[in-house]
Parts: C-alpha cells; sequence; structure tokens
RNA sequence: GCGCCAGUAGCUCAGCAGGAUAGAGCAACUGCCUUCUAAGCAGUAGGUCAGGGGUUCGAGUCCCUUCUGGCGCACCA
C-alpha cells in the first residue's frame, strides 16, 4: 500500500485497541484478552472500503455478542479523522471504515512524488536472498518446463527486490558427474555413427536421443574429421564433451538473453568438484556417523530423518550421486557464500527431493527454514486446441527457443505468470500471439499506450497548465476514480503479500485490475474536457495510474509501449 | 501401496491468516465510436464451490474420509 494507506490500517488497529480499554476501564467489557484481528479490504466495497473483524473474534473472550462489542468500540473510538469520513457496524459485527477525500489526494500526491520508486518498501530489510532457478541440465536443450519456471523465478526475483530483499538470481550448471559421462557416451556413438554407419554401433538404451546429439556430433565432425576414431575412447569423449558442452552452455545463455533474463551467477557445478567440496561435505556426514557402505556403495541414513528409505551418496563406481553435489552446492549457498535464505524454484517432479534436501540441511548445522523450496507444476503446450506432444528423449521436443520463435518475451512471461506455480498449466500459443484484448499482456499495454496518448494530444498551453497549477484533486469523487485511487493506493501491500507467499502471479492480476479499472474510468469520464480543473485532475489520476502500470511491467522486465 | 499437487460457471482461472448476497476472462446473446486509441466499455445469462462427515457465531477456505486427474517413490537429474 502507499504509506498513506500502511499508517492508517496501523493507526485504526491502534484506535481500536484505545477504545476497548477504555470501555474494559468503564466496566463495559470485561479484563480479557483481545485476540488477533485485522483490517482488511471488503469484497464488496459498499460496505466500507477497510473492515475490522475484531468483534466478532473477540466475541468468546468478552462473552459479549459481537454487534454489541462492535457498538461500544464505535462509541468510544477516536479514529483518524484526516482520513476517515465514518465509521458503522454491519452485518454480524463488521466494523466498517469509509475513507474521505483527503485520503484519496495523499495517495496521488505519494504516488506522484515517489514515481519509480512507489510500491518499493523494506518488508525484505536487505536479507540477502538466493533464487535460483531454471538450472535445466546442459546435455540437451530447454524446454517448455524451463521456460515457465525461468519466468516465475526472474519475476518473483524481481517482486523481493522490490520488497527490500538483496536478490541474488543463479543458475546452476549441472556440467559435471553422471549425465556428463553420458553425454561423451552418447554423442561418442553418434561420432562413430556418422563415420562407420549407423548400424555399425548400437545407440545405448539410457543415451541421450536427441537430435541435437546428433547435430554436435556432426558439427564436431566437420570440424576434426574421423581423426579421433584412432584416439582412446576416454580421449575421444572427453574431446567431444569439451566441444559440445560450451556450445549448449552458450545455447541456454542465449535463450536465457532472450527472454530477459539476468543471472548474477551461472554456477558450474564441476567447480564444487575442483574445490572438492563434493567429497569434503560427503566426509562430513561419514564423520557424524549417518553413512553406511552397502555393495560397494556409500549410503546415507535418510532414513533415521524419517525418509522411506536410505540414499545412494558415492556409487559403486566412485561417482558421487546428484543428491550428493548437491548438498554440496546448497552448504556452499549457506556456508561460504553466506545467504540467509535460499529459494530453488523446481519442476514439481523433484518434489520426492524436497525432504531430503531438508534435512540434509539440519545435518550440516543449517536451518532448513533457511531453504525454501517452491514447485511449479507440468506445463503443456497447445495449438490450434490440441495439445502438443514435448519429450526430450524421442527428439520432437518443444523447446524454450522454439516458443521464443512464436511468442514474445513480453507475453510468455506475462503468460507464465497468470497461473499460480502449483497448478497445471496448458500455454496456449494461439492466446500468446493474438494481439488483441483476449491476450491479457496487450490489455494491460493498452491501457499504458492510452494514458500516453491522451498527454501526447495535449496543446503546449495545456501542458504548461498541468505542470504549474495548484491541482484540486478533491474533484475526484466519482466511483470509478475513488475505485482506481484506491486500487494503486493498495499496490505496496500486493508485493508485499506476493513476497509472503513467493507468489508473482497475484501481481499479473492486480495489474489486470488496474488496467480494468482504468478501461472503465477512460470510457465514463473524458480527461480531455473544457474544465481545465477537471482536466488537470483526470490527468494527474491517469500520470498515476501510468506510473504504477509502468513500475509493474518494468519491473516483471515486460516492454510498456507508449503506442500501439 | 506410500507421498506431493489439483478438483469452483460450458471453457481457462481468482477467491488474501475462516467472514457480510461465491468473482473475473473467454465462448453465447443485447447495446455503446461526428468526442482523449472500440486492442475499449456497459448489460443479460450461466454455480448443491467433486461427494460425505466434523470444528464454529460463521467453511469454497481448517480437520477427517471417499472419489477423480497429474506427478513422484533409481547406484537419473
Amino acid at each position: 500500500m502507499s504509506k498513506v494507506m500502511i499508517n492508517l490500517i496501523n493507526d485504526l488497529k491502534a484506535s481500536i485497541m484505545d477504545s476497548i480499554n477504555k470501555a474494559i476501564e468503564n466496566g463495559d467489557l470485561i479484563n480479557n484478552k483481545v485476540e488477533n484481528f485485522n483490517i482488511e479490504i471488503p469484497a464488496d466495497r459498499s460496505h466500507g472500503d477497510l473492515a475490522s473483524n475484531v468483534a466478532m473474534t473477540c466475541a468468546k473472550s468478552f462473552r459479549t455478542s459481537p454487534r454489541k462489542i462492535a457498538d461500544l468500540i464505535v462509541n468510544n473510538i477516536k479514529y483518524p479523522k484526516n482520513f476517515i469520513e465514518k465509521i458503522e457496524v454491519a452485518g454480524p459485527g463488521f466494523i466498517n471504515f469509509f475513507l474521505n477525500q483527503n485520503f484519496y489526494t495523499n495517495v496521488l500526491n505519494e504516488i506522484r512524488d515517489l514515481k519509480e520508486n512507489y510500491g518499493k518498501c523494506n518488508f525484505g530489510k536487505g536479507k540477502k536472498v538466493m533464487l535460483e532457478f531454471v538450472s535445466a541440465n546442459p546435455t540437451g536443450p530447454m524446454h517448455l518446463g524451463n521456460a515457465r519456471g525461468g519466468a516465475l523465478g526472474d519475476c518473483l526475483a524481481s517482486i523481493l527486490q522490490t520488497a527490500g530483499y538483496n536478490v541474488w538470481r543463479e543458475f546452476y550448471v549441472n556440467d559435471a558427474g553422471n549425465q556428463i559421462e553420458k553425454f561423451g557416451l552418447s554423442l561418442d556413438v553418434r561420432y562413430q555413427q556418422i563415420w562407420k554407419g549407423e548400424e555399425s554401433i548400437a545407440f545405448p538404451e539410457d543415451g541421450y536421443q536427441g537430435d541435437d546429439i546428433k547435430d554436435l556430433a556432426q558439427k564436431f565432425s566437420d570440424i576434426y574429421g574421423n581423426s579421433y576414431l584412432d584416439k582412446s575412447q576416454d580421449e575421444r569423449r572427453k574431446a567431444l564433451v569439451d566441444f559440445a558442452l560450451p556450445m549448449n552452455i552458450n545455447k541456454m545463455k542465449k535463450d536465457m538473453d532472450k527472454y530477459n533474463i539476468k543471472y548474477d551467477m551461472w554456477f558450474h557445478e564441476s567447480s564444487l568438484y575442483e574445490s572438492n567440496e563434493v567429497f569434503d561435505v560427503v566426509n562430513e556426514i561419514k564423520s557424524k556417523g549417518l553413512t553406511y557402505e552397502l555393495d560397494g556403495a556409500t549410503w546415507y541414513k535418510a532414513t533415521d530423518f524419517g525418509a522411506e528409505k536410505d540414499e545412494v551418496l558415492i556409487r559403486k563406481n566412485g561417482n558421487p550421486t546428484y543428491f550428493a553435489s548437491d548438498i554440496a552446492y546448497h552448504k556452499n549457498k549457506f556456508l561460504k557464500r553466506n545467504f540467509d535464505l535460499c529459494i530453488d524454484l523446481w519442476g514439481a517432479d523433484h518434489h520426492g527431493h524436497v525432504a531430503r534436501m531438508k534435512n540434509a540441511m539440519e545435518v550440516l548445522g543449517i536451518d532448513s527454514n533457511r531453504l525454501e523450496i517452491l514447485l511449479f507444476q507440468f506445463v503443456r503446450l497447445v495449438k490450434d486446441g490440441e495439445i502438443v506432444k514435448m519429450s526430450k528423449r524421442t527428439g520432437k521436443a518443444i523447446q524454450l527457443s522454439d516458443l521464443l520463435d512464436e511468442v514474445n518475451s513480453d507475453a510468455a512471461r506475462f503468460i507464465f505468470n497468470m497461473k499460480e506455480a502449483n497448478s497445471r498449466m496448458d500455454f496456449d500459443l494461439d492466446l500468446a500471439v493474438k494481439q488483441d484484448s483476449q491476450n491479457p499482456v496487450y490489455y494491460v499495454q493498452y491501457a499504458h499506450a492510452r494514458i500516453c496518448s491522451i498527454f501526447k494530444s495535449l496543446s503546449q498551453s495545456e501542458k504548461d497548465s498541468f505542470d504549474n497549477s495548484n491541482i484540486d484533486l478533491s474533484i475526484l469523487s466519482s466511483k470509478e476514480e475513488t475505485d482506481l485511487i484506491f486500487y494503486l493506493s493498495t499496490y505496496t501491500n500486493e508485493i508485499i503479500q506476493a513476497a509472503i507467499d513467493y507468489d508473482p502471479t497475484k501481481i499479473t492480476r492486480y495489474v489486470i485490475s488496474i488496467a480494468t479499472l482504468f478501461h472503465k474510468f477512460y470510457n465514463l469520464h473524458r480527461v480531455h474536457c473544457e474544465d481545465v480543473n477537471i482536466m488537470n485532475a483526470r490527468l494527474y489520476l491517469c500520470d498515476c495510474v501510468r506510473i504504477v502500470i509502468k513500475n509493474i511491467l518494468d519491473m516483471f522486465k515486460i516492454s510498456s509501449p507508449e503506442t500501439m
């Protein structure tokens, strides 16, 4: 909310407490505990602009009916008259507050004073937060799930920044371990097939089957010919990986760039092996007596912490598992780099990994509440009303780059932030490409462009008048105007709530509401009009709407065009 | 079998720490451009909030249970 709104809510809570205490002193209420209560925005604003449920929550404690308590509070209350017009008791015992014109004036002044800083707050108190997201496997191209994770993660990071956290975006590059060996094996087979024929060597069951592997082997062959056929298997595979992996990683960087996602760091898993952090952390767990050897592998006693089964840390072949290096990675985040909070954004198919990762943190002496793991559900692509199958293995994958060829970054980022992470999602390609009101990103951008257009149509003298006169904002008293201003006033609160819930999709819906209220206002009230006082006040309101829309679109790295 | 996520209007989804008559958008039907962008707005219609119990002044929201769908339960990541 605006500071005006935040302060007002605090004042109202204090006023209510004072009033209750007075009633207790007078003997009208028994001296008992005041239960938690809230000041909220009623769903139906004809019930008031703000409402408190205090009388209902305290009914039991005071052994009195909610209506009676509400009446007592209202009779005794000294409320902040500068912003409150009147107070009513209604329904089962709600206390409803109605805002006055001075409130609306103050909100608009605050928005226009703060401009691009309106909405920012210090809720996060500069806490160091790492948000790790996408972290796609570099053995293949990024898919649609990475696209959803990218949009959700990057926008959540922005919200946390706006809410006053010190945010670090990180991409974890799995450039080590088992899957890299598989990558090398797959490339090797494809390379040999190029020179010896498809039938000469069978492609392994568990290899990466995608066409991208064939392409990479071909590119390698184009440069080095068949010269590696004679080399040892190890040498050949290493050369192939050293050639292909950076190409894949660069492709991912390019894709993320196109998607307007900028990471503070691309953290390489291999660095954890180079620094020996992986084996160090395994030894640390060993030294705590939490491992045992079985079938040549080193097992972690996850069942000691309530897990269903134990986990392998070091395979029979001596290679650490992903789990082992991930523990080392998280230890690095918390203990080496001192992040207060680490958020991982994972596809829901990894949910089985959540509990064991958290209790591994406890084993290392890290409070597992400092690790927040967010999951997002599966996403499918829909085109012409039909589901487009995606499969990394069959080679017919829908890739993130395919998506961005058809849909611009603005639409993709916005639409992926329309639906909560917890629900499955069908991404409607036809809708995302549409350049009309059905496409929500255009709807919002259109509101912004309309406002810019109003300002462009002003004559020089009108501009001067707007810039230089004392504008009386109390003229803005129609329902459409006050609704709009009220909504603008809650922006910071929306940011805080989105930060608390780790849910950027709230803000997308919020900005759509702002656009809707603006379009309603626009259709009913003419801004560019004869009466200069009315015109200036409405221009002022429009400018505030423009500021809030632009702040949100900028935050989400979505463009806010001035003409459409 | 066990675990995680979901089930709200024909479709896609909101519904904040339980609150006042359950909301949008799309699709359908009806209106609004000689006035700042009709990429817009207004209106009509559409619902036993999957079913059943429970907690309470009050439950779409919390608890239990059944059903349906998705995902997971690897020496893959």
